[in-house]
DNA sequence: TATTTTAAATGTAAGATATACACTTCTATT
DNA sequence: AATAGAAGTGTATATCTTACATTTAAAATA
């Protein structure tokens, strides 16, 4: 079969991961920035990166990289947008699609994090990136904010059982602003979908604070019945 | 400059726009859909799409394919989503990524439609269509629903004066369901984004329906305000 | 063992927003 | 002058959102 296609031009083509992590001691919103090994740009900091492959979709190719660089599999992960600007990659013209990823930040392994040059950075204190890579990071960030007001997403932020205290510090750093706790607590509880655990986390307080687990069963069968996740709180 | 680059794989990539337009008499939403002209699946439905160049970004593709098809510039276009499945087209392995479009359905020229052989279809009763496309349709058609309720973008699809009984028809046709009158026009009415004109439309009743304008100067001074459009009505 | 200290946990009232709902007005046509 | 058909209008109730301060639990210390 002969057709058209073979007359028109082929480019580069890069997934780029934005991979958000929360630091639960310092109640921040970190992001996992790479320092760079190859030219151009050798030594600057840029999120993770790859080409994609001819045999491998994009959200393959997306997979790859991050387990690549956490020796993580199953983490979440959504398409974000592509870039494609002709100059975007002064290298050569590359179109890039950026996802990003949600992580429990300390799931990381530090040998496979120190081997990849990949380095946890807070969000509120970025060091320059290449190319249009802050870009990118600004628009996940807008996303993940979007995010957790309406899906139960920030819990893929987190270990199993937290805190609402946790929760609440979780969702005050993504949304750069205090909340009520109690309108948060009774907004989430009021859901029924938290179980509370039997267990205390007693780390940072005396009388110790219970443990709840995110029930991924109950959303969905609620979530098939029209029901709506809504965090978006004073 | 050497660098690795030049080991990778290189790949054609597409665009693909989802155009939409309203059908004021027939209050519905259409969709503008092409007969392929050429291989492979020539003579089937397909969206707009075409390949991007060398020297033109993936927004400029976007804007090239649309302009051609509608020969008007200037039209609301967002991007999408990229498809990225290895086979997603039988004829070559061909990255696409979809924009949708909102256009005022008697803007176009029957001249240029007749000439790309492109046809309004309902998205109501769309015919099959070519390789993903049916899935960017359906992306594009959630995404619209979403979009109408917290952006003004619903008024792309009418023309520059419309009445308040063919707003809540489009937002009829775009939640596919029907919309309390009064609430509706209470809640457009209170955030006085709208500007009444002193003539009426005639054709569809006695009395007449007084003409509105939608001030986008207006909302770009309350959107820099903290102000949000907000249409999700009962 | 009584007291202190620290963070966790809890409820209510007022205000704002969303919803449900039916009649009157206008004007061209007969 | 009467009719017909679509445009236009207001209120009461329910629901959701917000603001806000004290009590509880338990470890540490006196």
């Amino acid at each position: 079969m002969t057709h058209i296609y073979s007359s028109q031009p082929k480019h580069y083509l890069a997934v780029d991961c934005i991979i958000f992590g929360y630091d639960i001691a310092e109640k921040e919103l970190k992001l996992l920035l790479i320092k760079r090994s190859f030219e151009p740009a050798l030594g600057q900091w840029s999120v993770a990166g790859g080409f994609v492959q001819q045999d491998e979709s994009l959200d393959d190719a997306a997979c790859r990289v991050l387990c690549t660089l956490t020796g993580l599999s199953d983490l979440y992960m959504e398409q974000l947008y592509t870039y494609g600007e002709v100059n975007r990659d002064p290298g050569a013209r590359v179109i890039s699609t950026a996802y990003f990823a949600l992580i429990g930040i300390h799931e990381l392994d530090p040998e496979i994090q120190k081997k990849n040059s990949a380095h946890w950075r807070s969000i509120s204190n970025l060091p320059d990136l290449i190319f249009d890579h802050r870009q990118m990071v600004d628009k996940a960030l807008r996303e993940l904010v979007q995010k957790v007001k309406v899906y139960p997403v920030g819990f893929e932020l987190l270990p199993e059982k937290f805190t609402l205290v946790q929760l609440q510090n979780l969702y005050e750093a993504i949304y750069l602003r205090p909340v009520d706790k109690r309108n948060f607590r009774k907004k989430i509880l009021s859901m029924e979908l938290l179980d509370k655990q039997d267990e205390k986390e007693r780390e940072t307080s005396k009388k110790g604070a219970w443990y709840y687990r995110f029930n991924v069963e109950k959303y969905r069968e609620l979530a098939r019945n029209g029901f709506f996740f809504n965090l978006a709180v004073s």
